[in-house]
DNA sequence: TCAAAAGTGTTCTTATTACACCCATGG
DNA sequence: CCATGGGTGTAATAAGAACACTTTTGA
């Protein structure tokens, strides 16, 4: 830090936020669609400038609220993207964070330059505004490593599910089929599920066992990590 | 992004360095005494403001060699630390990075605001300028991750060493001691190293074989990962 | 009675752990 | 001849991978 600071306090930061969600079958990825300049009727992330008087790690929830209504999300920083070139409006340097929700527990309120919010499959997403899916590549590769050294479900499941349920969320984040007996094996032993007791309703075929967390043990787990290789 | 854009073009960002070395013994990092305000006479890792029109992961190498001399080296981002209060100066948002390299290899050259540059042993390390405590914490628990699952070595140990070296190294990277014949086992049948058939010279004990890695199947594996469990 | 997904065990192979003594050198 | 660190193998246990048939339900 050498002479003539001003020069130096010219740049914008802005935050980008990678929300996954499982609907049973497919990896969602929450976007959406912009209703302003630069990049006006593009798909992004839900994204935008971070006021300077407040922390990067509390603005995220803040703007991602403004723009889709969801609140009080658990995210994880993941990767700081700063090419020169990535804002056509100036200099701006973007933090990418992800979380993990359920699907259906959150009602999605589009507002601000956010003129519709959508789910997509993640696998699908492509030609994003700005540098977008290089923020998302990022995030998923991130959660398909967090994925295999910590618990993760809770928090893309509903209250009870099937083990074929939790099975699909694997595959899908994983990109991998797995051995069913294998799995249930291996899932069952690390103890975090319990039996609610109830089954499947109104399914045309075997109904299966549905479970749920046992929220102290998947909480002791998650902190201490563990290996789910596959 | 809404309404007046220029007040949120007032920020600065800057890059810190954590250069990881081993002497054979400890794992040491790199710090400089800063020779300005803020911070004069303070232990700080090796960072600065980036200039605004350089790319982000760019800026690395031109600040670090400008500081400290080195130059050309292989950094991974870690985090990027923004709270509203961390620098005096004004709103800076700072991204860590972090590399490995052979102690001896390179000559220190203090230089800018850098007064002094000097290797120590991380786990002593304390009282740093701005955050720095905290960013270099950040570094080592990701380095700590990566020697888990991809081969470290190389960068951090002369051409030739013995396994001893080698398994001092991964013990005061992970803080652990681990058993002579599985650490051995285990990093034999993974074929990246090489015996040179020579045997180290001068010493008061039985000598040990030395060792190299064999380049091609080293970087191999570094690509694709692998499972190192202690 | 058919279709569809649920559920269940065993064997084989591989990886991990724990553990103790002799060897080669310099001083 | 002593002190110092180098070097080696085996047995027991645990984890992972591969694999096929029966069960329950709704239509």
């Amino acid at each position: 830090m050498n002479q003539d600071l001003s020069k130096y306090f010219t740049l914008a930061v802005s935050i980008d936020c990678v929300v996954f969600g499982f609907d049973g079958k497919d990896l969602k990825v929450l976007l959406i669609e912009r209703g302003e300049v630069p990049f006006k009727d593009y798909w992004a992330l839900p994204g935008d400038l971070m006021k300077p008087d407040k922390d990067l790690d509390d603005s995220v929830n803040h703007i991602l609220k403004e723009l889709t209504g969801l609140s009080n999300l658990f995210f994880e920083q993941v990767e700081t993207f700063g090419e020169t070139q990535r804002h056509p409006l100036g200099r701006v340097i973007t933090t990418g964070y992800y979380t993990l929700i359920k699907i259906g527990d959150y009602e999605l309120n589009p507002s601000s330059f956010a003129s519709k919010a959508k789910w997509f499959k993640v696998k699908k997403v492509k030609d994003l505004a700005f540098d977008h899916d290089k923020i998302l590549k990022s995030c998923f590769k991130r959660l398909q490593k967090s994925v295999r050294t910590r618990p993760i479900g809770f928090e893309l499941l509903p209250p009870t599910f099937t083990l074929t349920e939790l099975q699909s969320l694997y595959e899908a984040i994983l990109g991998v089929k797995m051995d069913i007996r294998n799995f249930r094996k291996k899932i069952l032993q690390m103890k975090f599920l319990m039996e609610t007791g109830d089954l499947q309703e109104n399914v045309s075929h075997r109904p299966a066992k549905l479970y749920k967390f046992d929220e102290e043990k998947y909480e002791m787990l998650k902190n201490k990590g563990f290996n789910f290789e596959v």
